[in-house]
DNA sequence: ACCTGAACACCGTTCAAGT
DNA sequence: ACCTGAACACCGTTCAAGT
C-alpha cells in the first residue's frame, strides 16, 4: 500500500497530472487495474490525494520556539514550496482536489496554531490568521506550477506572445512599459511555468508581504 | 464559436471539472464532438480555459481613480471571488491552469499596473507587487472552492470525521481546543467546500492582511 | 468553410470468478 | 484476503469523406 502510493508519486512526476491514470500505475506495478480498489479507498482521487500528502510530508520548520513566529512562517512557507517544486505535478491536486486536505499532518495543524497563538492571535482571529496562512502557502505554489497542456510548443503559446508583441502603448501604457521585464517572469504574461521559469524574487516577496500583513492585524481571543 | 463557449460553462457548472469533456459540450449543442475542433483551438484545455475566461470578464472594479488603491484592490479581490462563486466549477481551470492566462484581460492587468503604481510601486517592485496581487486573488478562491471527489456522501469524509473527532488533547493542545470553531470553518478540517460552507470572514481578513502587507513593501523604481 | 462518420487508443469502475 | 479477467460505458483526438 505504501509501495502503491510511491508508485502513484512517480506516475504523477513522469506524466503529469492529466497524464495520470490509475491503469497506468497498475501497469507501473505490473497487476491489474481492479487490484488496485481493493489497497486504495476512494479510487483515482484517493490515489492522486495520497500522492501529493506524500510530496508534503516533512515540511514542518523544525526547531520549532527556536524561531520567531515571523521566521517559523517563513520557514514554512519555504519548505512546502522546496517539496511542491520536487514534484511540480503534486501542484494542481494541492491546489484543487478538496480531498487531498485529508493527507494533511495534523502535527503540522497543530504547530501553525501554536505558533499563531505565540503570535498573539486567538479565538476567530487565531482562526482568521489560520487560514490565511493556509490559502496562502498553498496559492502561490500552486500558480507558479500550474501545468502547461499536454503537447507543448503549442501555438497557444505563439498566440499569446503575439498579444503581447502588439500591446497598443496608448491604451496599455503602464503594462507596454514593464511587459520586458513581465514576461515569463510574472503571471498572467507567460508561456512556462514554475519549472522552467521559477518566481523566486516573486515568491520572497509574497512571503514577506504576508508576514507583514498578519503582524498588522487585529488580535483578540 | 460565442455560443460554445457559453454550452462549455453551462458544461462545467453541470457536471463539474472531472466530469466535464469536450464530447459533452458536443452533444448539449447537437453536434458531433470532431466538430468542435474545427472552431476551438487547443481542443479540450483550449475549450476550458475559454469558459474560465468568460465567467471572469467584467471584474474590473468601475471608478478606478476615484478610488485609493486599497479600495481598487479590495474591489478587485471581491469581484473575483463573486465570478468565481457565480461558476465555482471554473476555480480549478482558473488556478492550475497555465492556459487560462490566457484568457485574463489586458485590460485588467493595465488597471492592476496602474493602480499599484499609483500606490507608489515602480521597477522591480511594482512586478513583485503585481505578482502578490494575482497570485493572492486567485488562490484563496481556488483552494476555497476546489471540487469535492464525484460521489460525495463518501466514506472519506466520515474517515476524516473520526480523524478529528478523536484528536489527542496531549498531542494537539492547540487544534483540539479551536477545533470547534474550525471545522468546515477552515482549510483542512472540513469537508464542505466554499459553495456549501463560504469562507466569507476567512477571505475579509486574508483581504486585508495582503493590503496591509503591501503597504508595508519598500518601493522603488 | 464546415460538419459527418468512423476509427484508434485509451480511460474509471464494477463484479463475478478464481486462489 | 487478495488478485484476475472480462465487461461496461465512457473518453480525446485524428482523418478521410461528404456537402
Amino acid at each position: 500500500m505504501e509501495r502503491i502510493v510511491g508508485a502513484a508519486l512517480a506516475c504523477l512526476d513522469e506524466v503529469g497530472f492529466t497524464g495520470f491514470s490509475l491503469r497506468g500505475v497498475a501497469r507501473a506495478l505490473g497487476v491489474f487495474p481492479a487490484a488496485l480498489y481493493w489497497h486504495v479507498p476512494g479510487g483515482r482521487d484517493g490515489l492522486l490525494a495520497a500522492a501529493a500528502g506524500e510530496a508534503i510530508r516533512d515540511i514542518l520548520p523544525s526547531g520549532a520556539t527556536a524561531l520567531s513566529w515571523q521566521d517559523w512562517l517563513r520557514a514554512l512557507f519555504h519548505n512546502y514550496r522546496t517539496a511542491v517544486r520536487a514534484h511540480p505535478n503534486v501542484a494542481p491536486v494541492l491546489g484543487s482536489q478538496l480531498l487531498s486536505n485529508a493527507g494533511i499532518d495534523l502535527d503540522l495543524i497543530e504547530a501553525l496554531l501554536a505558533t499563531l497563538t505565540r503570535a498573539g492571535f486567538g479565538g476567530a482571529s487565531l482562526v482568521g490568521a489560520y487560514n490565511v496562512v493556509i490559502a496562502a502557502m498553498v496559492g502561490f505554489t500552486t500558480l507558479e506550477f500550474a501545468p502547461l497542456p499536454a503537447d507543448s510548443t503549442e501555438p497557444w503559446q505563439e498566440t499569446l506572445r503575439n498579444r503581447l508583441a502588439t500591446v497598443d502603448p496608448a491604451r496599455h501604457p503602464t503594462l507596454a512599459a514593464h511587459l520586458p521585464a513581465m514576461t515569463n517572469r510574472a503571471f498572467v504574461v507567460r508561456w512556462h511555468n514554475g519549472l522552467d521559469a521559477p518566481l523566486d524574487d516573486a515568491f520572497a516577496t509574497y512571503v514577506e508581504t504576508v508576514i507583514g500583513g498578519l503582524d498588522r492585524l487585529p488580535r483578540w481571543g
